[in-house]
DNA sequence: CAATTAAATGAACGTTCGTTCTTTAACTAT
DNA sequence: ATAGTTAAAGAACGAACGTTCATTTAATTG
């Protein structure tokens, strides 16, 4: 009843947040105790407060860290130079091979956000909308330069962005398609949802 | 502190749903209450139970009968002797129109399925299987005729309805667009994002 | 009209919830 | 070596949870 041997502060903290992401994605917030995540970390309910000011600021950390890991991620794809249709490829293979290994954080993200106070909603919302906004604007320079034909660029996006969403439903690791087809056809069939037309040419 | 004036039992069990529906869409299924329930239905907690044996028979209920209602509808839909694109564009202006006035029972039925215990869950993913073939079925049946050109039927298929589900993430009554334009817009969309080509030729 | 059933109340049940607090032992710095 | 800080345990808090129950009254049935 007193402090462990070996035990460091910050290590239980990446162990809480560590260990509270896929219970929550499993069963959602709300339905996560306090209880159920100290015993994950293995720790009593009380020790939780040392590292965490409260069950709501688990939920916030685990959203905006993932949301900045995939702006910062995403901004280190270099997609200068590159065609509209080029990009939209890099931003479908991007997206899915970044979300693909983190399949609890992006099913959080999406989900929890009602479970949010006003305070961290805010702040994740435009995290979000950034993110949003860098496929609506793909596909806004494509359709400038005729290389896409959407007819309208905001519509377009959120099919694509609902599109990939949904992969990380379904995908399974040990499932018939490797991660790299499941690529290769994201990228052929967003790209002709976007009216890119592989010959190069604008479909009507 | 008894019976009321003109309360009817068929009556409470539908507003019973009826009112447990936007909450638990709202809040989810773990973070509404029993008495939230009886609140918003104008009722003691314990009355609830004249009607319902559980919280979670709740949930099975709702999420039961928007799956049932959804695959009567669309099996009222007639498609026979139509081509695969124009069952496609039959069932994408279908989902839309049928969803987006039930934007809370397709967020719960997509959301809580986690919240289903064992029997519940086995029921409704039954459902939701059987919805997922009807797209697969029309994408095989396009790329076995040659008027779609898709790499992978099931693929396509996921697509397409994550792509339809994402919908009623963002659609406002009140926007910028009309339910008509919206499904236009995904009919075309999703259309050319199996490789289908409005010229009638299949797009390589 | 009497007997039965249906639909509500409101109190109570035992649990579990998020959080706080006191206490204790291990580390760290002087 | 000693003092201060850090990280844990474990008990306890009031509040809220799903559910049950005795009770009361309205509606229905015979």
């Amino acid at each position: 009843m007193a402090r462990i041997k070996g035990s460091v502060g910050s290590k239980t903290k990446a162990s809480i947040q560590e260990k509270a992401l896929p219970l929550i994605a499993q069963f959602g917030y709300a339905a996560v105790s306090m209880r159920m995540i100290a015993d994950a970390v293995g720790v009593n309910v009380g020790a939780l407060y040392n590292h965490v000011p409260s069950k709501q600021q688990i939920l916030v950390l685990l959203m905006s860290d993932h949301m900045d890991g995939l702006l910062a991620a995403w901004g280190q794809v270099d997609v200068a130079g590159m065609t509209p249709a080029q990009k939209l490829e890099s931003f479908v293979r991007f997206h899915i091979s970044y979300n693909i290994t983190r399949a609890d954080d992006v099913f959080i993200s999406f989900m929890e956000l009602r479970s949010l106070e006003a305070d961290g909603h805010k702040r994740i919302e435009k995290k979000r909308k950034a993110y949003e906004e860098v496929v609506r604007k793909i596909i806004r320079e494509g359709q400038e330069s005729g290389q896409f034909n959407v007819e309208d660029a905001h519509v377009a996006a959120m099919s694509v962005l609902g599109s990939l969403i949904g992969v990380n439903t379904w995908y399974r690791a040990k499932g018939r398609l490797s991660k790299a087809k499941i690529e290769d056809y994201y990228a052929a069939i967003l790209l002709r949802s976007v009216g890119y037309d592989i010959e190069g040419k604008a479909h009507v």
